[in-house]
DNA sequence: TCTTCATTTCGTGAATCATCGAAATGGTGT
DNA sequence: ACACCATTTCGATGATTCACGAAATGAAGA
């Protein structure tokens, strides 16, 4: 049980992982739009994500070739929903989770020419991986959790 | 303000971090006793103290000759209450942390000379500093934050 | 003043972690 | 089958952390 807690709170111990967690808030995201508004390398965004799930914070789902990210729902950790909430109702104002809400509002707006360009005037940051927006979200059907 | 959730985030990452605070659940305790349950070195355990003071988790006491620390009223960081909080509505049944509430127990119990001879036939853990029991609580007025 | 002693600080070694590039994996569409 | 591509895994590197003994600090009592 201490070990679990432990878990919960390593995960949550780091800002790039609770920049995460904040950006899965309203909606699910594919690990490119993550990577994107990090701004780090898509290994090292992997590294968090997993992390983050064996705590048992997040799930994900596949979809054709992309994985969708969400917060975790039915916990596998019993310490997860607590620390779910604790995150939920704060760094609600916060300028970095602010600049990260505007950031992916972006990524999802851009087209992906503009979004590849890599220099996009309005980004002042660097889209390692942004082939995203071409791709449709397939039905429910061969979306399973993994 | 995610620096300040990633401080306190960090503080109860750690398996003897958590234990310490649920020590202090109930009352304040002085570094020796934390570190007679615990079984670290003095340094290691001061150590955890000041992370977990850093994080504003904790506060703490001059009481003549000893420390006192005790969980945090007035938080100077403002995530701390809540993580308070969430550190109290939990790990109540883990089975370390009952038995380190046995031996704060025991420690508080057994007189000097037994608890310092570090070979107490009841006590299945390791006394470094066990020099408390002796000391008498001085009086409020000697008592200052610090 | 001098000694004692609880606690902290310092310095170090071992372990863990964040980050990345390169290679592997696995599903897609041709 | 095959090539493509999003994502993960692997391996390496630099930074951080945990733990400890030794030395420093600082308050108490003689």
């Amino acid at each position: 049980m201490l070990e679990q807690f432990e878990q919960v709170g390593r995960a949550i111990a780091d800002s790039s992982r609770l920049r995460i967690l904040k950006l899965l808030e309203p909606e699910e995201l594919c690990v490119c739009q993550i990577t994107a508004v990090l701004g780090l390398a898509p290994a090292t965004v992997s590294k968090h994500l997993s992390v983050l799930k064996a705590a048992g914070l997040i799930a994900r789902r596949k979809a054709g070739r992309w994985i969708y990210y969400r917060l975790a729902e039915r916990a596998t950790n019993p310490y997860a929903p607590a620390v779910q909430a604790l995150v939920r109702d704060v760094l609600g104002e916060d300028g970095i989770v602010a600049l990260d809400r505007r950031k992916l509002a972006k990524v999802k707006e851009v087209s992906v020419e503009v979004l590849c360009a890599k220099d996009a005037p309005a980004l002042d940051f660097v889209f390692t991986v942004c082939d995203n927006a071409r791709g449709t979200v397939r039905d429910a059907a061969d979306s399973r959790d993994i």
